[in-house]
DNA sequence: CATGAATGAGTATTCATTCAT
DNA sequence: CATGAATGAATACTCATTCAT
């Protein structure tokens, strides 16, 4: 409904779409977006190139498509966790777990997501920069409460913020996608969220 | 270190190789690296398509010798301004302002180290690996300096450290390179610098 | 003559055929037969592009099909109505006239029966050969009988007098065609026919 | 120099050009324009497939350049001829003689010009028309010199006279083309040009 | 050293046709 | 009879790379 639909919205549900989508992603982890032809893709999906093309536009389509669906998965999921009552670093906690946990879970998903999908060609950079952009606008609303509940420092540069967070985040997700998934992702998040929050420098111990 | 040079060592220095060098560069910035052809980068510099190879293996070699260069430029830069002595967090600031400046003087070369570097082929991975790498120790090293003589916290994992500080002055730089470079970079270091040691958390103003 | 017809002789008579057949003359008519798509053929007729096969074995069939069913119903309207007493002169008006009024009443089919017909494949060239010959046939049979009966110059060859007449006729109305059949092409049998008839030189009045 | 020449003029006269056009006339000769691949064309030039693009915009551009080319030179040769003083109805015979000899000289090229010239895509319709435009042109100014000069009638409307002229001609030549130009043509040049003054009609032998 | 014409492997996309429902 | 999802063969065009001049 709210994700950009298929081509032809009147396809049967048969599974093809998810099928094809789920091939293109392992196929982009693996090859990269600009070497992954769709004959690999249609090979991978089990299914014949054109029959591609009943549910996606084009190969740039099939980016697109996974880029939308994915972040507007992501904050659904983050919205319908915190409509409660929670102080603005618990919600960055909060953010920063959420995102390691849905990494971990796929992480050819997440290698796509962090890497491959900043390759895709010019017309797609839109969708791509709404993702992000919705990231940042998250980011700087926590921030903007936590400096009105006093939590987080005023003598900062929300822009430089925003940028801080979501840099680390993002870099400690690629570094262990790109080192194969091999060690534990969740339990970052705790030491990260303090480092981002209390800074790398010794407090003079007063 | 000096692995892969150029195919023929034997060629006269007559400007051809850096005016190559440059016009891939300007190429790579404006159309993205898998969008850049040869003919492109071989009009741009003015000279035949076939004398590229005369100076490069292939397409991708343009590339890898780019990454190489600047690591190196960048390093020997730094390594010769910081041989005295000065703390560990003074030394922090002057990478950040000098990976700042750098950038600001040419903005296509560090569109291209900061966003399409990082899309060229499989077997390049080593090379942009090494340039990452010696980034990383880099901070590495000065974060375990300034734990040393106690200006940095010691509670924190170095390698989320590391991480932290690369991700974050790579983002500012992404960030000002895609915008057009537009605003002025290097008055950002200060800052920058500032909120990395600090942190975002209010100080309880004991 | 009675030669491939429909695939399935036992379909009912639905009018389905019709309505796919005049979606595929209004279809090929804008698109151009090659250019034309089974898909928008069926879109076109409001039905399935999978039943179109029901009643045509192929797209060439479409084509096949409808050159057989003009032609007879020309040739069949042509021979009823001239079985009386004429001379050779007045038939050869008569047929002029009902070729103009028939393409006048009917711009796409007879767009595609003077321009896409001629385009379609190989193997059809026998059924546009017949249509043709037949129209050939018609005019030699007219042109001998006047010159039976003296109205018409014996010495002329009748092989390029048939063509002259055929062409003459098949491109002023072909020209009405690609002009989006704007003006009236009745009126023109007339002063045509006289021209077939007399020629463009001045008679030097003897 | 006139020609809308090649899309790169810097390529040396090798004869890659010509070889190519001749093979593309050949090859659509046989298979029609819509059947003819770049792959056969190129085999038939003994060229690589490539090539064709170095020479050529693309498939439908050998059709637009042979149409030019074609036209350019069938008008040069005619006006070069008649700059002296001569009848109207001689210099039309004139006319009808050269297209037949032109046709006669090269087969394939008289099949295209002919039949698959009026196949190709829209864009190139421009192309095709201006040519045709140019034979009317020429018809219409002989026709109204003769009107001039009291060997042609005045009353006959000069467009049914220029469409009968041009279609007949055309006519002749396709028949003789699609007949595997098995006969001799130009002999036919006299009569038919005898029959369009004439026409068919038995002078009342005053 | 430099050139740039020639190569031909590589690929996204289209579309006539089939067939299970 | 009718459907339309699925098929996969077919093809124009691109572009990195080579090599004769």
């Amino acid at each position: 409904m709210t994700r950009g639909w298929k081509v032809e919205p009147k396809l049967k549900t048969n599974g093809k779409y998810e099928q094809i989508m789920a091939a293109a992603i392992r196929v982009f982890a693996e090859q990269g977006y600009f070497q992954s032809t769709i004959a690999q893709i249609a090979r991978a999906a089990g299914v014949a190139d054109g029959t591609i093309y009943l549910y996606f536009k084009n190969k740039e389509d099939i980016m697109a498509q996974f880029v939308n669906q994915q972040s507007q998965k992501f904050f659904d999921t983050f919205t319908s966790m915190f409509s409660e009552e929670q102080s603005a670093l618990e919600r960055l906690k909060a953010l920063i777990k959420l995102h390691f946990q849905v990494s971990q879970e796929d992480r050819y998903m997440a290698l796509v997501y962090q890497v491959e999908m900043r390759r895709s060609d010019r017309l797609m950079k839109e969708d791509i920069k709404d993702a992000l952009r919705m990231y940042h606008d998250l980011v700087g609303q926590i921030v903007e409460e936590g400096q009105q509940d006093g939590t987080i420092r005023h003598d900062v540069q929300i822009g430089l913020v925003k940028r801080m967070i979501f840099a680390t985040v993002d870099e400690v997700i690629t570094s262990w996608v790109m080192a194969g998934g091999k060690y534990d992702l969740v339990p970052l998040a705790e030491p990260l969220a303090d480092l981002l929050m209390q800074g790398i420098q010794a407090t003079p111990t007063v």
